[in-house]
DNA sequence: GCTTGACCTGGAGCGCACTCCAGGTTGGAG
DNA sequence: CTCCAACCTGGAGTGCGCTCCAGGTCAAGC
């Protein structure tokens, strides 16, 4: 049971200081502890959760979504069938959102070769 | 050289008419035709352009910079270079997104299995 | 000619996800 | 004991990219 003061818990995760209050703010990461000041203290467990916020939220999961998944989460076990159900709705979401980059991506390199082969076309 | 009416153009482009008027205001589209009663007209090169702002936007490219890439279009073929480069380094940029997002995409895969083999764990 | 749906303008408002701030407290190093 | 960097709070502000609105105009079909 390591605990992490709130700068190195931001280091290790990749939020930023104010996004982890933020957080714990609208209730995305709860019962953060704290010393008898008053100053956080970050768990591995909390750690493991900010690991997993940072993955959906680089797949483009937006916030309320994170917050109705941990929600369920603190609910116990019953809800594990719902919680895979919303990745795996994520995860195919993400799958759309995959072949849609590549696609353009392909557009985006024609696009480049166009300029590569026929340098000095002023149109679009 | 066809005209096509706003909700035709908004049709093909995948963009809202709001949006159309927006990148006009800024002037990211510029020099729209329009009929003597002051309607907008799109030619097929403004098709052109709004589907190259189209592939730009779903890779990510920020409206600022597709501005500056119309800017130069608009300056005439000596900026070509540039326009290339600028194409170039978002190209770069699109890549690192999409090894994030393969990244992002398999630890949710990987946690999507874990629900799977263990069902009812509550933690993170 | 009249109707009606598509279109026009300038400007305000929105949703998201932070980010910043002022003014005060904490706690480890020296 | 003192110092100061890191931390705390509530709340305001920001940046982006639209989106909506009111109040009016246009134009194609009957």
């Amino acid at each position: 049971m390591t605990g992490y003061a709130p700068s190195e818990a931001a280091r290790r995760s990749g939020f930023s200081l104010d996004t982890l209050r933020y957080y714990e703010k609208i209730g995305l990461l709860a019962d953060v502890g704290r010393t008898s000041g008053g100053q956080r203290v970050f768990t591995d467990d909390d750690l493991g959760w900010l690991v997993l916020f940072r993955c959906l939220r680089d797949t483009g999961m937006p916030i309320a979504q994170m917050c109705r998944y941990a929600q369920l989460a603190r609910e116990g076990e019953h809800t594990a069938d719902e919680r895979r159900e919303l990745l795996e709705r994520h995860a195919v979401r993400v799958e759309e959102q995959m072949l849609l980059l590549q696609r353009q991506y392909d557009h985006l390199r024609e696009k480049i070769r166009f300029y590569e082969q026929l340098p000095g076309s002023g149109s679009a």
